[in-house]
DNA sequence: TAACATTCCGCGC
DNA sequence: GCGCGGAATGTTA
């Protein structure tokens, strides 16, 4: 496992990378920007390089408010099956708009189960780089975000949606 | 079993 | 119409 920092204009993320792929992103922590760390054995090295430059990329696209043309491989093996339907189906979502809790429930043929959509995308790893931000509440209100709701106003605004 | 980044319905204003 | 309170609901640790 390998954490490394990816600068962007809005600060410093935090990339995790596994043997298959990008597991993690966290926003930038407020205080500090960290060294970059390897922790256990360091075998696969190589991808990585590769993988943090597409990580990086992408971020900038997103953040502009543009599509990403190239996304890294992504590793969402941590997560248990109703919620990797839940990232698919939110990564399906085009840029620029936005889904209710209650059809991403639908799109994934559980329609009841907008409760737990909310909490698998509180569980997302990989914010931003999975658009657990264009999940709104049915009534178009912004509902909520792990990474404070800050950030998700400024994602939205950035791909040109209005909140109520 | 208890917690949720929800939704819907009924009320009072 | 708007806001509040409460119940139903699926998944997870």
């Amino acid at each position: 496992m390998i954490s490394l920092f990816l600068k962007t204009d809005s600060g410093s993320f935090c990339a995790i990378y596994n043997a298959h792929g990008l597991s993690g992103l966290r926003f930038p922590a407020r205080g500090g920007q960290g060294k970059s760390q390897s922790e256990g054995a360091v075998l696969p090295q190589k991808p990585v390089q590769a993988w943090a430059q597409l990580t990086l990329t992408a971020l900038n696209e997103i953040l502009a408010g543009r599509a990403p043309l190239k996304l890294p491989p992504m590793d969402l093996s941590a997560g248990t099956p109703f919620q990797q339907a839940v990232w698919r189906a939110l990564a399906e979502i085009p840029p620029g708009q936005t889904k209710s809790y209650g059809e991403i429930a639908q799109t994934i043929g559980r329609p009841k189960a907008f409760r737990a959509v909310g909490q698998a995308c509180g569980a997302n790893p990989i914010p931003i780089l999975i658009p657990c931000h264009r999940a709104l509440a049915a009534n178009g209100k912004i509902g909520g975000f792990s990474g404070g709701l800050d950030w998700k106003r400024r994602l939205l605004e950035a791909e040109g949606i209005k909140l109520q």
